[in-house]
DNA sequence: GTTTTCAGTGCACGTTTGTACACTCACTAG
DNA sequence: CTAGTGAGTGTACAAACGTGCACTGAAAAC
């Protein structure tokens, strides 16, 4: 047993030199370089394995031997799978973050602003649903410290909304709590559709088109709450 | 090693009897009802395990262990992890029904319908947590079937709360369709409240009351939403 | 009373896991 | 040019895992 993994030695190195995750450049690489590459292939590789299973079922051995690296190199990136979790938290975020600003720019153009944030949404969770996928999977999932640091980071994207929210109903006299009630209930609304997007990106991709509608329908439903919100406090 | 299984094989059956289910009848049972109890045992240790880590990262001989049998009895119940898991589905979703039918029946009394929902919903949570916990976690947690088995009793739910919205909204002409994408708000922004109850039952229960009051809030705000509906399709 | 059934036992196995330790050797700093 | 650093290697091990197999013994069926 020890002996076949003696035998495969050579296999092993070769397959971490061709393993590169993005750069394949084999020369002009300094240390600092090389090792940020090798920590990037590992969040990599974890963000495609957590695609049919849970992080906390994912073993550091089998992300190590997919990144092209021993065992116990990982240790050089990270303490532990937990610890890695937590960074690729705050690296997913990133495209969410990225879908705020693009929400907010295309605003000024256009009129009708909930058509205009829901194909927002559309685009990102298409284009990084690797990331949306691993945000609601481990949301309620398995390890602490992950939840927790991804509910920091959607408190946060909450808050963001509220103070867009309080823009834009500068004139009527909302409470900063009735709006930031507000905006939980079109977030946890949006999130829902994520997760139907990614559920039904799988199989059926026809009927993509039915599910923003329903965000659609949902988003303006709540924009009309707001309308009549305080005529019946 | 096997030596020191085989010294704790005493304990490992008090333990066995000690930990029964409900019954605690050391006699009077027939074979099929020891089964049945050992199952039960099975899905009660189960549950007790997911409340902190997902149901992927729990390991059979765990779960036997835990029940106080051998992990080859496993077998004799369910022929995996994922099945049992199903299994638990069925089993906590009674709760859920339950608590419709309880919200059906408070209705005719009082006038408020939102007040009664939330009150109902916070004390099915409180009383059934793991089970909350469980479907909650798992709904786009790990196994892929267990997840399919969530998903549809949670639209069985969703189309019940359309019935009940048709009667309540007889006089006005919606469409089922609309009825439809009203009724899945409101399920979307209750299991929003299902969980932040969970997560805030564990440390600080005095802000409970601060999460109902922004679920009433968020319902009165999809209710005031229908009721502009109309005036602007 | 004899036979059959089957939930639960005990042992064994091959795999995979996390991690400790000593190492190499290309790059960097001096 | 030399010394030191540190990312990655190779080996080792104890523990836990899922599961196959032959078994026991009390309840059920006859």
């Amino acid at each position: 047993m020890y002996a076949r993994t003696l035998g495969t030695v050579g296999d092993s190195r070769s397959q971490s030199r061709s393993h590169g995750a993005s750069g394949e450049r084999p020369e002009s690489t300094s240390r600092a370089e090389r090792k940020e590459r090798t920590r990037q292939r590992l969040l990599d590789v974890t963000l495609h394995l957590v695609n049919e299973r849970s992080l906390s079922a994912i073993s550091l051995r089998e992300v190590a031997r997919e990144a092209g690296i021993v065992p116990t190199a990982f240790y050089r990136h990270f303490a532990s799978m937990d610890e890695l979790g937590v960074a690729l938290v705050d690296e997913s975020m990133r495209p969410l973050r990225q879908m705020i600003r693009d929400a907010r720019r295309g605003r000024a153009a256009h009129s009708d602003i909930i058509v205009d944030t829901v194909a927002v949404l559309a685009k990102q969770v298409r284009g990084h649903s690797d990331q949306f996928s691993f945000l609601t999977r481990e949301r309620f999932g398995g390890v602490a410290a992950v939840r927790r640091a991804i509910a920091t980071d959607l408190r946060l994207f909450t808050s963001d909304l509220t103070v867009d929210l309080a823009r834009l109903t500068a004139g009527y006299d909302w409470s900063t709590d009735d709006l930031e009630m507000a905006a939980d209930l079109m977030v946890t609304s949006m999130l829902g559709t994520v997760m139907d997007l990614l559920e039904v990106d799988e199989r059926h991709p026809e009927d993509t088109a039915a599910i923003l509608d329903l965000a659609e329908r949902q988003l303006r439903l709540i924009v009309l709450g707001m309308g009549a919100w305080r005529s019946k406090p």
